[in-house]
DNA sequence: ACTCTATGCGCC
DNA sequence: AAAGGGCGCATAGAGT
């Protein structure tokens, strides 16, 4: 069953059943829907509807979970640009009322003929990835409490019409099946999106403001610096001979450094580091907690934290790779110096996991390497190349790695790739391809289909100018350097991009498995501050990129533990099939995250 | 008073 | 310690 979720007119929501005919099967006012949502979740639809962010957080406040949707904004966004969809699209054009995604170019440009020999996926077709997305979901209570939906004014009928479109561009791509998969993933990123704003990240403002009073002293008066910041000041100013200098203005701390005798391009921490002078030590001492008090200080908690809960609003598929980005609220760069706030509810725990060293993984089995999916057997995949002989120590595997995922060309890391490259061929081959298209100004493509977005118009400008008969050899250089950029970005996107498609089918695969936790589990301690849909289920509270914190009640922390691992697994072989490679977890039950530094 | 850019630094 | 891709955010300072 699925089901479109538009407007009616006079301010009145209809649903209409995609399945049966176009007329609307009910039309209901906005404090009608999370009933009448209800009652039809029972026949597990899917919904559709234009933008999730407009629906579904009323529905929570009502205490209502979906299992699955299908957001036309974010699919759009993908289709509007995979590499895999560029026949499809023109006979199929989108409305002009569908936003542009992340990536998407706004004006029309050609692109360039890329080297897709893309190699021959594990067979999607096989899998049902509906049934392989969503399992069962049962949760939430009756709730009276009116929603107040402010949903965008997509009308139902266009709703109905777009989705039909997008279905018809991903049967007509060159790769439906994996493109079917990476929709149905990212739609219900969409929904965890919204459910990790709901249910929140517990917090205890105790252990936070004992952090900053420990750090930068006692709650500074308005106006005033904290007391530890105001002593290291004073220290660099008298090594400095600086009196009246300014730290916080980085032209006037740079003159005083110059001028001290402390010669230095720039005032940033890596290059004072190279520096003896007494003036350095508090000067960095100083900087580190300029940052803590103004990036998670106590303003930050007074903006950020209520009712024991931190509320950030994540962005799903808000970068050109598909990694999520946040906006506002900074969760996505949580200094590891204030996790320890992050504190489970009474008689909870957090099950905290990140996947090692995902992306070497994930190339490894992008490109089919059995060599580099073999030296991944086991938990240390940088081990496993030193005992592959590629390299002497795991330090040079970890920046012969990196430097290969990223392009690196100089230093320790450069040297190192050729070693990698015989040991790798395929995954080096694979790296080394995208990064040749992107220079050539030709778009890539992850493994399930998302695709890089051009380059700006500036970039082909100073491209077609070096190409020209009167071209300097400045023009040439400079398109040299930035077609080099270029690729080094198409290089790191086919990698970091399919890595967070694993990881949003991971977080997919283990909020079924949790629902399904939830609907066998009687929960005694309720976490009310999770709000209605949350407080008595195991349910995801944190994502970042390859990491994820799970809030449950203590009882089921080993359950939850299990699903985690299990889910790890499933998103391994929806990726890529039967290939060997493996995806193991760090993974530890704790009461706060502080005490999860694996 | 507002917007914009550069810088620096936190995370992966 | 090495080198480099993706981000967001606070702040200073310049421009309007």
């Amino acid at each position: 069953m699925q089901i479109a979720v538009g407007t009616a007119g006079q301010g009145r929501v209809a649903l209409v059943d995609l399945d049966a005919s176009d007329q609307p099967i009910a039309t209901v006012s906005i404090a009608e829907l999370p009933p009448a949502v209800r009652e039809l979740e029972s026949h597990r639809p899917r919904w559709v509807w234009g933008d999730t962010r407009d629906w579904y957080p009323s529905l929570l406040d009502a205490g209502i979970r979906v299992e699955r949707c299908h957001d036309l904004r974010l699919c759009g966004a993908i289709l509007g640009q995979s590499s895999t969809t560029e026949a499809a699209r023109v006979a199929h054009p989108r409305p002009a009322w569908l936003p542009l995604g992340p990536s998407e170019p706004g004006g029309a440009v050609t692109p360039v003929e890329a080297s897709v020999d893309r190699t021959p996926l594990f067979d999607f077709e096989e899998f049902d990835v509906l049934q392989a997305i969503g399992v069962e979901e049962r949760t939430g209570e009756a709730s009276d409490r009116v929603a107040s939906a402010d949903a965008a004014a997509v009308p139902v009928a266009a709703v109905a019409a777009e989705y039909r479109r997008q279905l018809e561009v991903v049967a007509q791509s060159t790769s439906p099946g994996a493109l079917r998969l990476l929709l149905a993933a990212e739609s219900v990123g969409a929904l965890i999106g919204v459910e990790l704003h709901a249910a929140g990240l517990p917090w205890d403002r105790a252990v936070h403001e004992r952090v900053l009073e420990t750090e930068l002293g006692p709650k500074p008066k308005p106006g005033w610096k904290p007391a530890h910041m105001e002593r290291l000041a004073a220290e660099v100013r008298a090594a400095l001979e600086a009196p009246s200098v300014n730290l916080d203005s980085q032209v006037d701390l740079l003159r005083a450094l110059r001028r001290a005798g402390i010669h230095v391009a720039s005032t940033g921490r890596w290059e004072l580091k190279e520096h003896e002078h007494p003036a350095i030590e508090p000067l960095l001492a100083y900087k580190k907690l300029a940052r803590l008090l103004s990036a998670n200080g106590w303003a930050w908690l007074d903006e950020w934290i209520a009712d024991g809960r931190f509320r950030p609003d994540y962005v799903p598929g808000g970068t050109a790779t598909g990694r999520w980005a946040t906006a506002g609220g900074g969760a996505l760069q949580l200094p590891k110096n204030v996790r320890s706030a992050v504190v489970a509810d009474p008689g909870w725990k957090l099950v905290v996991a990140d996947a090692a060293q995902l992306e070497p993984r994930v190339l490894a089995g992008l490109a089919r390497d059995e060599a580099m999916a073999e030296a991944g057997r086991g938990k240390d995949f940088y081990r496993g190349i030193v005992d592959a002989g590629v390299v002497e120590n795991r330090e040079q595997a970890k920046y012969a790695i990196l430097g290969a995922m990223y392009g690196a060309t100089t230093g320790e890391s450069g040297r190192l790739v050729p070693r990698l490259a015989r040991a790798y061929p395929r995954a080096m081959a694979l790296v080394d391809r995208a990064a040749a298209d992107g220079e050539r100004g030709a778009i890539v493509t992850s493994h399930l289909g998302r695709s890089s977005p051009l380059p700006s118009a500036e970039w082909r400008e100073v491209q077609s100018r070096a190409s020209q008969p009167e071209a300097t050899s400045a023009d040439e250089r400079r398109a040299r350097s930035v077609a080099r950029d270029w690729g080094r970005f198409t290089r790191n996107f086919v990698v970091q991009g399919s890595a967070a498609e694993w990881a949003l089918c991971w977080m997919a695969a283990l909020r079924s498995r949790l629902a399904a936790i939830a609907a066998t589990a009687v929960v005694d301690e309720l976490a009310r501050a999770s709000g209605p849909a949350f407080e008595r289920a195991p349910h995801l509270v944190y994502f970042l990129h390859d990491e994820i914190i799970v809030h449950t009640p203590a009882v089921l922390a080993e359950q939850v533990a299990e699903a985690v691992t299990e889910a790890a697994r499933g998103a391994g072989k929806l990726l890529f099939g039967e290939f060997p490679v493996e995806f193991p977890l760090d993974l530890e039950v704790v009461d706060s995250y502080a005490l999860a530094e694996g």
